[in-house]
RNA sequence: UGGGGUGUAGCCAAGCGGUAAGGCAAGGGACUUUGACUCCCUCAUUCGUAGGUUCGAUCCCUGCCACCCCAGCCA
């Protein structure tokens, strides 16, 4: 990628005195996403630094499957998240794994802090563990349980890896300090049990380690260096530390955890609940529908891999919370895109024009060039005739202000063809135009002398009635309202969903249930994020694959969805051009 | 009212005791057969705030204010 150019920051700062003071020889990096959802743009920015950070100083980056929670996590995601990487152009350097080829090493360990009195396994209900926590005002009290001899732990430990106990009634905790200020430190639980079969063990285990205990060993076991993780973690960094000295005698290393803030975004949100609210409450058509912040939306939207990793680096690296206006991400498209998008005019909202002065019957064939900066790119054909059409908003029978497209009496050039001038129109008994009239400059056809004539009209876009094609240009708005104006219809509908949710079978809510705020922000959804409209558009447009993505002259990039049949090319609109919005 | 963090322009973000980088957005201009692209120019006497230390403070110290995270047998 040309002019990756990600500037210095904090974490690299910290590596490079890690490196300096001898801490560590080489920096081994891991992406550890949990198999549960598809990845967002949020999950980019931690991406790209753990891979980027790996690059930069010549080691490695390891892919690991953060699978502690079998309730959660799915085979389908971790294809799906693999894909995604590799969209992006990294590689998992350091190799593939996942957190659950630690079990066994995890369960050794446990089973030696019993031995040593770090770790002990505790009846107490989860009412009565919430109560024994304190608050985060009050200090905790110690479990009944947390002293009894270590042998009856073991055996207990043992027995509830056996099957012998149902859920919830036995934990393994780690003994540290229940009148700990940080709440994270007060016993924190390392196992449960959990009747759920493991896409990857099987029905192997029914006890599973806890995210606290699990990473912080995956990493050491890994040897990486530096743990990078996002800010929520930074109240774990003691337990992470905690657990990484206590099992030291069992760990080839010691990592060391660094927390940045994530991404947030204007107009959009990150959280997986909310995104999944959105699908399931048919806001959005799926997790890929383009509006989405999903890899696989933005990819389908026809923003590219070299984008996104620009605006990355654009956006910095920092602990404060932030929320990025997303016309930064807008202008990172913009700028791949124009260096190598195909240009083809194509025409939203077409409005016939009818050269009076024309010959009947005559056509001519236009050359037109593919990039007007990359000749290399080529040219393709257009055909030119008596009938053409031009975008309605590129006409206005009673001009506007410092309107200088096409209007009665007034002249414009039609892009590559010639100057013509309005002679009037034609409206419907409703007074709307269907059709405009234009006399053509013979004289001023494109590549011949009398071209030169300046005028003060714009250049138009246009398509011949002789050669055009049909499509379907899907044009987005953000999903979300800039104000989070509150529509009344959106309230009544999310009452209802809200009402709907409580019969949710108890157990998967954690997965579906939605909380207040959740509906909160169902309520600042656009309903208006989508408009599909019919255009038409030169025959080049359909001589290509899906995916493919052109600049449609003075209306913005385009990308060909796979929605797309042979009669009927469908394009998404990436996004627009800066100036003049049609559409 | 506990603990952990963070506050630099409309939005990101450099800055690490020597007198406020850069990008996005915005505005102005040049160029232009895309109101695009490109190119120029403008855009923080001031760094949450009040004091203190210093010849000198966005950087060090103290108080205050605001916001974020933590009371899952989630990650």
């Amino acid at each position: 990628m040309e002019n990756e150019v990600v500037r210095t920051n904090f974490i690299w700062d910290a590596i490079d005195q890690d490196l300096e003071a001898g801490r560590y020889q080489q920096v081994h990096t891991r992406f550890p996403p949990e198999p549960n959802g598809y990845m967002h743009i949020g999950h980019c920015k931690a991406l790209i630094m753990d891979f980027l950070t790996a690059e930069k100083y010549g080691g490695k980056c390891n892919l690991r499957f953060d699978d502690t929670n079998p309730a959660k996590e799915d085979t389908e995601y971790v294809e799906a998240i693999k894909r995604d990487i590799n969209w992006l152009g990294f590689h998992w350097t350091g190799g593939l794994y996942y957190a659950s080829d630690y079990y066994d090493k995890c369960y050794e360990i446990a089973e030696d802090w019993i031995k040593r009195g770090l770790a002990y396994v505790d009846e107490l209900t989860p009412d009565e563990m919430r109560e024994y926590r304190g608050t985060l005002t009050k200090p905790g009290k110690n479990s009944p349980f947390r002293d009894r001899p270590w042998e009856e732990s073991l055996d207990l430990f043992r027995r509830m890896k056996n099957g012998e106990f149902p859920e919830k009634s036995l934990t393994l905790r780690a003994k540290i300090d229940m009148a700990s200020p940080n709440i994270v430190m007060r016993d924190p639980a390392m196992y449960r049990i959990l009747y759920k079969e493991h896409w990857r063990t099987g029905n192997k285990w029914c006890i599973y380690p806890m995210y606290d205990f699990a990473h912080p060993i995956g990493d050491a076991l890994e040897g990486i260096s530096h743990s990078l993780c996002s800010l929520e973690y930074e109240i774990h960094r003691p337990l992470y530390d905690w657990v990484v000295e206590k099992a030291a005698n069992m760990l080839p290393a010691h990592p060391r955890q660094i927390e940045f803030a994530r991404l947030n975004m204007t107009q959009t949100v990150m959280s997986k609940r909310k995104l999944r609210a959105l699908v399931e409450g048919g806001y959005v058509n799926g997790w890929d529908d383009p509006r989405m912040p999903t890899l696989s939306a933005l990819r389908r939207r026809g923003y590219t891999a070299a984008a996104i990793r620009d605006f990355v680096s654009r956006i910095g690296l920092s602990k404060a919370d932030s929320v990025v206006d997303t016309a930064m991400l807008e202008a990172c498209v913009r700028q791949d895109l124009d260096d190598k998008a195909l240009r083809a005019m194509a025409i939203l909202r077409p409005l016939k024009v009818v050269l009076t002065n024309w010959p009947d019957g005559e056509v001519k064939e236009i050359e037109m060039e593919n990039h007007p900066k990359h000749p290399e790119m080529g040219t393709h054909t257009v055909k030119f005739g008596k009938e053409l059409y031009i975008d309605q908003e590129d006409f206005m029978e009673v001009p506007a202000n410092k309107f200088q497209r096409m209007y009665p009496g007034f002249e414009v050039r039609l892009k590559g063809a010639y100057i013509v001038k309005c002679e009037g129109c034609k409206k419907d008994e409703e007074g709307n135009v269907v059709e405009v009239y234009c006399t053509v400059d013979f004289d001023s056809a494109s590549g011949t002398e009398g071209a030169n004539r300046k005028i003060k009209g714009k250049v138009l876009h246009w398509v011949s009635a002789e050669d055009a094609v049909e499509f379907e240009a899907r044009l987005y708005d953000p999903l979300l309202s800039d104000d989070g104006e509150v529509e009344e219809a959106a309230e009544e509908a999310v009452a209802e969903e809200a009402a709907n949710v409580e019969d949710t079978e108890d157990g998967e809510e954690e997965m579906s249930a939605l909380t207040r705020s959740d509906y909160d922000f169902l309520k600042t959804v656009n309903k208006n994020s989508l408009t599909v409209l019919k255009g038409v558009a030169e025959p080049f447009i359909k001589e290509c694959e899906n995916g493919t993505t052109f600049q449609f002259v003075r209306v913005g990039y385009f990308c060909k969805d796979p929605d797309s049949t042979d009669a009927l090319p469908v394009f998404n609109r990436t996004v627009g051009l800066n100036g003049i919005k049609l559409g």
